[in-house]
DNA sequence: GGACTGTAGATTGTCAACAATTTGCGATGT
DNA sequence: ACATCGCAAATTGTTGACAATCTACAGTCC
């Protein structure tokens, strides 16, 4: 938030909040295994910091679902089962259509605000497909939906949203799966923008169901046996 | 989780767990006040146990949302505004209505004893409503709408679902809403097991938005200088 | 008299040492 | 040879003390 002097007001969480970022950013990109256990020591002293705030941004990650916590043993990133990925998708698809609908029911402003934002990861995407940098275009994918939900204003769907994303994240990078055909994606997300665009809510609201159904299915079908596209 | 032989596996992470479970039970209880600050050192001092795992659990209820951390200054209750009643109950009717569709989408067993849960549920709650005791009758609320939740089996949607009903249960508590007429309470819980039992897709959808319509109307409609029913 | 500055108290944020628990390996007995 | 018991190393859980930050009050200056 500014303030109208274009000042920041700082005030927040920072410490604990920053590591948690920060081993989340590193978690979703694959810098850490699933099933691979990590040491608090160890990484307070690479990240130049106490045991004490290190804890609590590992706590506030398995509170969020990617790191899962044994007593005594230690926390672990998580292992995602075709299980996970189901129930993940199943729930991003009812929380983008309750924010579909919020925002169809919102005001014309609010819609075309959305609508900027979305176009403007929509072109950062396209950029990234053309260098094919996968990394990205997952980060810029999950940006693209972040922000679709973002537009309905409501901060508890945002909040339950950014977890959803992250383990999407996780989904996508940890099992190899380099997005079958890239411009097939920058079309699909041109699409929903659309439909928003154009305020066809039920068309919106199926193309998310289709959206979320064919995400599954390319995460699925593959047996784990294959390593690289 | 129970084995086959019916014994429990304790695993888990009890102490910071156990702390947040007494705490929030006794915030949603209305034991302590929206805006009250929460001191560390004499809380833990009460629960008799060190600062450590009371910051742990104090940080797991703010990342719940129905605490909220100011950096160096302390933890407080949630105050509740009529905004977040409304985002609440938008967001309980998402998700309440994805565990509609996935639970109508699943076995007949499975909704079966779904149905079976949910009867309980109600009778306890008749039994309260007779005795006039508000305090149960919100924990039995939402332990059936939790409870519904539960019966799609998908363990990221139960787990926001949790958070949402504690909320919720602030709500009702902290605005001193008795509800407005009980009987009709019991009435309305019935027709949501009615219309699942039945497979009524459409029906139970309806019902749950206009439930949660209702719910947010008894909730915001009255001014806050009422003290009392 | 009003506003600003400096200080005091209190509370949280961070840290390092201690205690408890678990896992793995090796010795022992059958 | 196999299973069981016991020990040792490592890791997490907990604790108390120290440091940084913020709020409130009092004193001073304009």
């Amino acid at each position: 938030m500014a303030t109208p002097d274009g000042l920041f007001v700082l005030e927040g969480r920072p410490t604990a909040q920053l590591i948690a970022d920060q081993l989340r950013e590193q978690i979703v990109q694959g810098t850490f295994r699933p099933g691979q256990q990590i040491n608090e020591s160890v990484m307070a002293g690479q990240l130049n910091t106490s045991r004490g705030p290190l804890r609590e941004a590992l706590q506030r990650l398995c509170q969020e679902g990617i790191l899962v916590s044994h007593r005594n043993r230690g926390v672990f990133v998580l292992e995602l089962e075709t299980e996970d990925i189901q129930e993940i998708y199943a729930v991003r698809e009812s929380v983008e259509s309750a924010a579909a609908n919020a925002l169809l029911d919102g005001s014309p402003e609010q819609i075309k605000a959305t609508c900027e934002v979305l176009r403007e990861t929509i072109g950062e995407m396209a950029k990234q497909v053309a260098v094919s940098d996968w990394q990205a275009i997952a980060r810029l994918d999950m940006q693209f939906h972040t922000s679709f939900v973002a537009g309905a204003g409501n901060s508890r769907l945002i909040r339950i949203y950014k977890t959803l994303a992250a383990e999407s994240r996780m989904c996508i990078v940890n099992l190899e799966v380099s997005y079958p055909r890239v411009d097939v994606l920058v079309e699909e997300h041109q699409n929903l923008l659309d439909l928003l665009e154009a305020g066809d809510r039920k068309g919106l609201l199926k193309a998310i169901k289709r959206h979320m159904q064919k995400a599954v299915e390319d995460l699925t079908e593959r047996q784990p046996d294959q390593v690289t596209a």
